[in-house]
DNA sequence: TAGAATAGAACACCAGGAGAACATAAAGGA
DNA sequence: TCCTTTATGTTCTCCTGGTGTTCTATTCTA
C-alpha cells in the first residue's frame, strides 16, 4: 500500500489527524468543507477517496457522518514511555489518575533509575521555569541532596514540589515563587518521593 | 543505475539530502529553483532527471507531489530523533553546529509539520519558563500568529526568541523578561523561522 | 572544442476546485 | 405502513492553474 500521496491530500490527511478528535461527531463532508475552506464537497468527496485508497480513511460506503482515519495499528511498543502517575500542586496529595497513562520521555530527560512522570499544577515552582500544566520527570528515590527539586511528602498528606535543604534536625524546603515563603521541619515529617531529572513542556 | 554523476548532480543532490527535509511538503521544481537560485526549472529537471535515472531520487511520471528522494532504507537513528540545529542567543545569529546531531523528542512535543530543535543560551524569555540551556522544538515556518512565539530572524543577522504581536505595518517583538523592551519592527525586517511547540530540560 | 549547465519559452497534462444532479439513509408524519 | 422531507454521501462534467516535460539557444568551463 501506501501509495504516493499529492501534495493536497498529504494537508488534507494531516489535516484530519491533527483535528478529527474535535469534532463532537465524526465530521459530514460540508462540515469538513467549511473547515478546510472549501466550498464544493464533491471535490473534497474526491480526495477522501485518494485516501481511503491509500488506506488512511476508513472507507464509509454511504454511510453518514463516516469520516474515521484507520486506527493506527502499532501500539508503540513504546520503549521510551514511562508511567503518568497523575498531577502534583502544591500543598496537596498527589492525584492520581485511575486508567494507566504513559507519556514518552527521551532518554536524556531520565535517569537509569526507575523514573515517573507527573503534570504540575500552580506555579509553585515559577522562578524555576516549572510551569503550570508541565510535564514533570521523577526519578524514584527516599533521599536527596541539598538543592535538589524534589517531590516530598509533608505529614503524610502534602506533596509539593521544592528544592530542599537538610540540616541538622531540619528540613527547609524552598519554593521558588516569590509569594511564598520557605517552610521548616522536622525530618520525620518530610518523606521524600523522588528527585527532579527532567521537565517538558507542549506549546501547541 | 549508478551512472558516475557530474559534479553538479553531486552538488544538487547533496543539498537535497541536506534541506529536502525542510520543506513542508515535497518540493516542486519551482521552488527547488528557488532555493537553489536557478530560474529556469527546466535546466532543474534536467539534473533531476539523472540523478532519477541513477536511483537516488524517486521518479516522478508526471505526477505532481514533488521531489523525493528514494528511501534510504538505512540508518535512521530513531523516529522520535529530530536535528538539533544549534543555539540561538537572543540578539545573536543562530549558531550553527558543524557535525550533525539529533534529539529524541517525544511525539507530543512536536506537531506533524517539519521541527527541529535549538538549545537556548541567555534568559531573555525567563518569564515564560524557557531558561539557559533548555532544548526548544521549532516547528519549521515562515509565518505566525499573534501571540505565538516565534524564533525571528530581524535584519537577516539577529535571531531572537520572542513571542510575536503584527499589527498593520509593524511587527512588535516582546521578551518575556522585566529588563527586557520590547521593540518593534517593520515587516520586512523580521523573518519568521519558526514556532515554538515544544520545550525540555534536564536537571541531572 | 566538447560537454555541462543555464535561461527561457512553449507545451502537455492532470490535480483540484466548483457546482449540479443523483442516490440513499435517517427521521418523521399521516 | 407508506409517503415525504431532509441530510448527507456519490458521481458527474467543466474549467483553470499549477506543474512536469521538452526544446533550443547561449554561456560556462575544463
Amino acid at each position: 500500500m501506501s501509495l504516493a500521496l499529492t501534495r493536497r491530500q498529504q494537508e488534507i490527511y494531516d489535516y484530519l489527524r491533527e483535528h478529527l478528535w474535535e469534532f463532537p461527531h465524526p465530521p459530514t463532508l460540508d462540515e469538513l468543507c467549511n473547515a478546510l475552506g472549501l466550498s464544493s464537497k464533491g471535490s473534497l468527496h474526491k480526495q477522501i477517496q485518494a485516501l481511503i485508497e491509500a488506506g488512511l480513511v476508513e472507507p464509509m460506503n454511504n454511510q453518514r457522518r463516516g469520516i474515521r482515519l484507520v486506527e493506527e495499528d502499532a501500539e508503540l511498543p513504546a520503549e521510551d514511555a514511562l508511567p503518568m502517575m497523575g498531577y502534583i500542586a502544591a500543598g496537596q496529595p498527589i492525584e492520581a489518575i485511575d486508567h494507566q497513562e504513559t507519556v514518552q520521555v527521551p532518554e536524556f530527560l531520565r535517569t537509569t533509575r526507575p523514573c515517573y512522570v507527573l503534570q504540575v499544577r500552580g506555579d509553585s515552582m515559577i522562578d524555576e521555569g516549572i510551569m503550570d500544566g508541565d510535564h514533570i520527570v521523577i526519578e524514584q528515590r527516599d533521599s536527596a541532596r541539598n538543592g535538589e527539586i524534589v517531590v516530598a511528602l509533608v505529614d503524610g498528606s502534602e506533596a509539593t514540589l521544592k528544592r530542599i535543604e537538610q540540616k541538622q534536625g531540619a528540613v527547609i524546603l524552598h519554593p521558588a515563587n516569590p509569594t511564598m515563603e520557605p517552610m521548616t521541619f522536622s525530618p520525620d515529617q518530610v518523606q521524600i518521593q523522588g528527585i527532579l531529572v527532567g521537565q517538558m513542556r507542549r506549546y501547541h
